[in-house]
DNA sequence: CTAATTTGTAAACGGCCATGACGAAATAGT
DNA sequence: ACTATTTCGTCATGGCCGTTTACAAATTAG
């Protein structure tokens, strides 16, 4: 049906700045505190007087709030600007070098990888190492994490930062605690808290890899819009929905399953309990199935290496995933109008060979202008930047926390 | 206190009061006014000591608060409670009955109707009239529409009500601008700007009817969470998507076209440009064709009608067409997981058909527990509260706004 | 070299919520 | 019946915070 295109009533919601501080005059200031420093890490070297006019502060009252972001070291003062125009030319202020660092983990069914981000976005210092992981005890996993995170650690205190947080990725589901993981079927772990066996040194995340994928991807992405399908294909296929800038989780947390989406609902039956689901045509198995390969490690590789042969079989299967998908697509699009949707994971490798059936059927099925379908620059990176950042996020989104905290 | 990281999964969000008000000490104030009315609007009579308790606040300062909205005769103190525990008891807080009103109006295929709502939510002057505007232009539409209203303002401003914004439901697609109907297929209007049209005596905003209708829901409905999916057919097949309490409208604002959800993707071709949207299958042509019925003004009566005197084609086709319905759900489910699905519009009267085979497709297509469908008890009623509610909602989320204005 | 413009800071100001104390109005215990 | 206790609403005080106003510093325009 057609729905309305108002905005009017109820309004855009600010990037950063959370709701969740009282409106005190305490709450006030902590909101401002993380608004300038938000507005600084976003737009580069800015002056006092140009982050007030940003955010709608007086210079004095900008000037009192950089001077407490100055003394916690979240802020550093560059010195003069180059004068262009009339005027006394301002002080350059930017987001600091030293002081809190996010530091991001993942645990693959291959690898393990840490790495440790600074205030300004950059990646400091990381560690990865190869470990077959499938069916795997939560503990020694844990505890090589462990010293992977410890290395990290080090390394980046070196640099005079200090760790505000760890964030985990996970390839599986994630309780709504994020601390406990419900069920990671390639690792085979079921009901496991994450935070019982890190140390816990330092406050803890835990969620699942796409879910930091989509975020990695908000944030870092190039020019990615705050409205977006974010697809991945790791174990199934799920699709991180992010609306205003926030990823939709849904009430249980199960938002996403684009995989168990009907895409022809006749067709093969699906553990789900369904048929026809989106995994049956462009699943791992299901596109193996249809290439006449042999499941092995890295399967992304092994398709990309054939596809890139030439092997017809191959070609085929990936193209009749890619429409499988474009249908699946099609309705998400619909429902959700977002600005873009975006491939990563498993699937960026594969955008080559999938791209076009998935584009052919979305632009086939849509009455105006497409969905553009963007192909994510992070690729298989994604999920650890995510994490890592999850924690930089948190302490812009309320500094005066991790002030208190030092 | 520490936050300490970002509440990692799920963060609530405080209703009502948005975060468009500067973090100044005026913008804090009128963040807390709102806090205040709306807390007493929702939580009924209530003490300011409760309220406090309630929004965190001390008992001094909400004292003063509510001592400025009686000022503005948004609030009125009704006298002490009766005592039940120790302590002094509080003198009971109500939002008035009287001030500010929000006038709903619904521009219909064959009626118009108009209705104001005090800030208590009830209705306190209405007026229908059946009105034949299919193809009709919208100057005499939109005069008739004008000498309803004045009747429906005059009425209310007997009771001491001064209407705070008049809000449209049309039938079709409105532009961002809240004011410009963009096409409206049934009355065949193409940009039209109502503000041109109406008086310019009170606030405007122009929306769609089932966005509306899906707002109604979720301020009215018995129960209804924050998170759902809002179907409704008036013309195609719309499902409104609400998240986190706010109305998901898409980049452009096309978001919730479901009838264009490909259900069998090689299904009959449909003006979309697609092939086997849920529209084939349950669209209002779609049912009436495989009803073997004849196009009628009254449409959804019509199958009721027949369907209640145990006419097997119409049952037949309203199973058929909540079988195509089901599984299109059944994506938006797994993409959104929603905590209810509600089925409202022209569906809600004939749900005794559609939902046995509905549920039957969403269970039988879900692993875990199936999402729950309701039926919305508010049903043709929906748009035309939803448009008066969300002039109130206006009032309650900033009432210092309108208290600058008397 | 002067006028104009812009930046950053300091002091005075005003608004707003918190704190603490107090009287008022109910209950609970003796 | 009388006191102690609890809770409510209010008032005066204080502290915090952004604004206003003023001013010195640094640069460009003429």
């Amino acid at each position: 049906m057609d729905t309305g295109m108002t905005a009017p009533p109820h309004e855009a919601r600010p990037a950063g700045v959370g709701r969740a501080l009282p409106d005190t005059q305490q709450g006030m200031r902590r909101r401002n505190l993380s608004r300038v420093l938000h507005t600084v890490g976003a737009e580069g070297p800015l002056s006092r007087a140009a982050v007030a006019s940003r955010i709608g502060l007086t210079r004095a009252a900008v000037s009192t709030l950089v001077d407490e972001l100055i003394r916690w070291e979240l802020l550093e003062e560059l010195g003069p600007e180059r004068p262009g125009r009339v005027g006394r030319p301002g002080s350059a202020l930017a987001v600091s070098g030293r002081g809190p660092a996010g530091i991001g983990a993942e645990i693959g069914v291959d690898h393990l990888a840490v790495c440790a981000v600074d205030l300004r976005g950059a990646v400091r210092a990381r560690a990865v190492r190869r470990s077959a992981n499938r069916g795997r005890a939560p503990e020694p996993v844990i505890a090589e994490l462990t010293s992977l995170v410890r290395q990290v650690v080090a390394e980046a205190e070196q640099e005079e930062l200090w760790p505000a947080g760890l964030a985990v990725a996970v390839p599986g589901l994630v309780a709504c605690d994020g601390r406990t993981v419900v069920r990671a079927p390639n690792l085979e772990w079921r009901d496991t808290d994450l935070g019982d066996l890190l140390p816990p040194d330092w406050p803890l995340t835990v969620d699942n890899e796409a879910n930091f994928g989509a975020l990695a991807e908000l944030w870092l992405g190039a020019g990615t819009p705050r409205e977006f399908l974010h697809v991945s294909a790791e174990i199934g296929i799920g699709a991180a929905v992010v609306v205003d800038g926030q990823l939709l989780r849904g009430t249980r947390g199960f938002a996403g399953e684009l995989g168990h989406v009907p895409v022809r609902p006749d067709g093969p039956s699906c553990a789900c309990g369904g048929r026809g689901c989106l995994e049956q045509y462009a699943g791992q198995e299901a596109v193996l199935r249809a290439a006449g390969l042999r499941p092995r490690e890295d399967l992304v590789g092994l398709l990309a290496e054939r596809a890139e042969k030439g092997e017809e079989g191959v070609r085929a299967a990936l193209r009749d995933a890619g429409t499988a998908l474009g249908i699946a697509l099609t309705g998400a699009v619909n429902l959700l109008d977002p600005e873009t949707v975006v491939l990563g994971g498993a699937l960026a490798g594969l955008s080559p060979w999938l791209l076009p059936s998935l584009e052919a059927e979305l632009t086939g099925r849509t009455a105006g202008p497409a969905c553009p379908v963007a192909v994510s620059p992070l690729g298989p990176e994604g999920p650890l930047l995510g994490a890592a950042h999850s924690v930089v996020r948190a302490v812009l989104d309320d500094p005066a926390a991790v002030a208190n905290r030092t």
